[in-house]
RNA sequence: GCGAGCGUAGCUCAGCUGGUUAGAGCACCGGAUUGUGGAUCCGGGGGUCGUGGGUUCAAGCCCCAUCGCUCGCCCCA
């Protein structure tokens, strides 16, 4: 391709500080919460084997076979970008032999990598935070996971614009049979399918629940129900996570027509779901996945975690945090330059947020201040000089007044 | 991978049935203001009309191709 006019890849995007303030309120948001469940921060490698993802997302799976940035090293090796951070954080688990160690409570944060046309809320290196819990096979685990996320949504404000949508996919031999019947009934109507479905039919029967299809959404309301399939273990385990969510105050709906893409997942299935992503609706998504770290090759062990996009979350976040207001430092004259370079440096090293103009006159300079969004203007001229003071000007009042070389700090503190 | 829509200044857009030298607002720079920002006024810079080809006496406008963006499908955060 030419490079006679510069672009970015297709999908990624440049984060200029305004996007980057929003990004860390989301990221900084979901890491306090998550710490006071007890989650610490873990950060994998942003690269894996392409063998860590095949096997645990499924070589069929559409991440796998389309949608992974994958490429060959100078060793020889076969390595991926990650699509999403379960995997590396089962890898992690397993190599560093972490068995001994749970519970073991997972936050994470950082870019995922997904090879798919961008669209509104979609893009081909996105960010996602995430929690996995390791280790806990008890509702209790589903309920605090979802909980969570939850608590993470109702600080950043969102968590009135989204529904928890939650369902159970049961055990392995509760999720085998349903598939079986669905599989049977579908099958017997495989002619009334979409395309598109009649392709899911045979790789993924239970997607077709979800499909978008008018034809399909019909078929499927008469098609069995989930919960007929469901043994009695795992209708158990779903009443205990609903009662949970009931006693924590989580509000959420059934629905049992979700499905989770992934094929690791069991029992929970959730999605906060929005109305206001285009054709996105998932803000935050997981489930349980108890069989998928012995499918990697480690001990059996169950899981339960989640993941959220945060540029999503950063579409519906209303207020943007404000930069940091600085004070702003004008020098009169080259004797005051020479002065207001070595406040700078005192200011700045008391803990102060200084901007020093590079040029201009003082009234270049006091424009500048202000497009600063400068909390106060601190003037330095020979008047100053000569009486060892500096002329502090409040930028939002106007007001003005002299104060001693000495004090100075001790009275910018209001204005910090 | 498939489908649709859109590309004119840094941004948002106007530009008539094709017809002189392509405009506006905002933003930016300078001045009114050689020790005082925001408001106002005056002035200025900035465009190979995404790119390439075609039709025409004449193309920002019509046709084809191509690149890019956006939205949707699939799938997903």
């Amino acid at each position: 391709m030419t490079l006679s006019r510069l672009q970015p890849v297709r999908g990624t995007r440049d984060l200029l500080p305004d996007d980057c303030r929003r990004h860390r309120l989301v990221g900084e948001t979901a890491r306090a919460i998550a710490e006071r469940y007890g989650y610490g921060e873990i950060a994998t490698p942003i690269f894996e084997f392409t063998e860590v993802f095949k096997r645990t997302l499924g070589e069929t799976s559409d991440i796998v076979t389309k949608e992974m940035y994958s490429f060959t090293d100078r060793g020889g090796e076969m390595l991926t970008l990650r699509p999403e951070n379960t995997a590396g954080v089962a890898r992690a688990f397993i190599s560093g032999e972490l068995g001994q160690l749970l519970p073991l409570k997972f936050f994470y944060a950082g870019p995922m990598f997904r090879h798919e046309r961008p669209q509104k809320g979609r893009l081909r290196q996105f960010h996602q935070i995430g929690v996995e819990l390791i280790g806990v096979a008890e509702p209790l685990g589903d309920i605090e996971v979802i909980g969570l996320g939850a608590h993470i949504l109702d600080a950043l404000g969102v968590l009135g614009r989204t529904t928890l949508e939650l369902n159970t996919l049961g055990d392995a031999e509760s999720r085998q049979a349903y598939r079986a019947a669905l599989r049977d009934y579908l099958g017997a109507r495989r002619a009334a399918l979409s395309p598109e479905s009649q392709e899911r039919l045979e790789r993924n029967p239970l997607r077709i629940l979800d499909s978008k299809d008018a034809g399909d959404r019909q078929l499927i309301q008469d098609a069995p129900r989930n919960a007929e399939f469901l043994n009695a273990a795992s209708a158990d385990f779903f009443k205990r996570v609903r009662d949970g969510l009931d006693a924590i105050g989580v509000r959420y709906t059934v629905n049992p027509f979700l499905v989770r893409g992934l094929d690791y997942y069991c029992h929970s299935a959730f999605e906060f779901t929005t109305t206001e992503l285009g054709a996105q609706s998932a803000v935050l998504a997981g489930g349980r996945y108890d069989g998928l770290i012995e499918t990697m090759g480690g001990p059996p062990t169950p899981g339960v975690g989640w993941a959220a996009g945060i540029e999503r979350l950063s579409m519906l976040v209303a207020d943007v945090p404000m930069a940091t207001r600085p004070i702003a430092l004008v020098p009169v004259g080259a004797a005051g330059e020479a002065a207001a370079l070595a406040l700078a440096a005192e200011l700045r090293r008391a803990g102060f947020a200084i901007d020093l103009g590079y040029r201009g006159n003082m009234s270049k300079r006091m424009k500048h201040a202000n497009k600063a969004n400068a909390r106060a203007a601190l003037l330095i001229g020979d008047d100053e000089l000569a009486k060892d003071i500096v002329t502090l000007r409040d930028l939002d009042s106007g007001g003005q007044e002299a104060v001693e070389r000495g004090r100075l700090a001790e009275r910018l503190a209001a204005f910090r």
